[in-house]
DNA sequence: CTTCGATTGGAGTGAATACTACAATCGTCG
DNA sequence: CGACGATTGTAGTATTCACTCCAATCGAAG
């Protein structure tokens, strides 16, 4: 763990079959590191859900780390392809109602095992792995940046006021997310994050132009 | 991991210089758990800091999960132990923001680093340890309670609304408290706690009488 | 078809680490 | 003092798990 290479270009010297291997690596990893968190994700695991051997698996990656890198690729890109039509859309609060629906439906769809993709991995890896870290702090930033045009974009609707502090009320209604899930991951139940989201929305309502 | 017994009666079978080595132990661990994560501290590190060997780390705890349950109630303890004088006299909002102080003093005294030991225990140990996750789950409950029981103080002595929701309000911002120190521990800043408790403090203040 | 790299299989290794066995010593209480 | 349990030290063991080796096979390009 705490380590692993830049791994910047994933399209080279490999296959198409390759790449479909590739995939399926990453696609158990996730699943199983939800599932169990991501010290508790034993590599052989891994490789019986993906259907491959130890050889492949390090075919495709330096190491652990590298593994758990593309994990947190892959989960950024599915978070954030989730929220980002929803918050693209923002343009009203019965939006951000659907928004907050998005979120309670997933971790129900879950039973609320796991958490946030990226909250837990960030938790599980911030004192261990350096490059992960600053991976999550940029998956963080960029969800942030949605909200933020989201939240601007409701500005500009007329539906929020003029002078609100789009930035801190990202970081803020991202926070009320991430808390919420965590208090939903530890109590089995959706409640919190369902309680947290509204608490942030009904602030917003207070900010009405 | 994931198992050890209830362990109820701690002040039994043991003597007074038992005990203290114990506590050495607790601590010891407390602090390396929170530095570097629940998975990534070693039982041999945890020995070295508290200066014991194997045999007394285990005539004192079953096994790692006991030894991690015993941090769990420890961290419980220092954590509520500074919360609960502040929680009790919340009468005010300055009471209030001297609260928020506590919170982001505290990150900002470890650079950030470990995050909310609660909040890191239930990350690191929800899908791994169900009896860990039940007892984190009473932690927050507790946390939650104090919270309310403020709120209901502020609200009885005229600071806030008569028909507020004292018991969602304090899920919510003990949300926001967990998300903003999971955001700042993952950026090594504590900006992200202060707007999420700001924004909390911001909301209740929309709710004065 | 041939070639050569990409892909895969399977068995294995070494290090880390949770946990144990057993005996020595301390210290408390009669 | 004597006894007996509490406490501690040393030296393990057993197992898990990340990672490796080497050869076999696939498959695309010429």
């Amino acid at each position: 763990m705490a380590i692993s290479s830049t791994e910047s270009p994933v399209t080279r010297r490999f296959t198409a079959k390759g790449l479909a291997t590739r995939e399926r690596i990453v696609d158990a990893a996730s699943t199983l590191i939800l599932e169990h968190g991501v010290e508790a994700a034993r590599l052989e695991d891994i490789q019986a859900a993906a259907h491959v051997s130890a050889s492949q698996l390090y075919h495709y990656f330096h190491d652990k780390g590298a593994l758990i890198l593309a994990v947190i690729d892959h989960q950024t890109a599915l978070v954030l392809g989730t929220h980002r039509p929803v918050l693209e859309r923002l343009d009203s609060f019965d939006a951000l109602y659907e928004w907050r629906d998005v979120i309670v439906d997933s971790i129900e769809s879950q039973h609320c095992v796991g958490g946030c993709p990226l909250g837990s991995l960030a938790s599980g890896l911030a004192e261990s792995d350096p490059i992960a870290r600053v991976a999550l702090a940029n998956s963080f930033a960029e969800w942030e940046r949605l909200l933020q045009a989201g939240l601007e974009a409701m500005r500009d609707h007329g539906e929020l006021r003029a002078d609100i502090d789009a930035q801190s009320l990202a970081v803020s209604i991202l926070a009320s997310v991430q808390g919420g899930l965590l208090l939903s991951q530890t109590r089995r139940d959706s409640h919190s994050v369902r309680a947290a989201v509204d608490m942030a929305i009904a602030y917003l309502k207070t900010l009405r132009a």
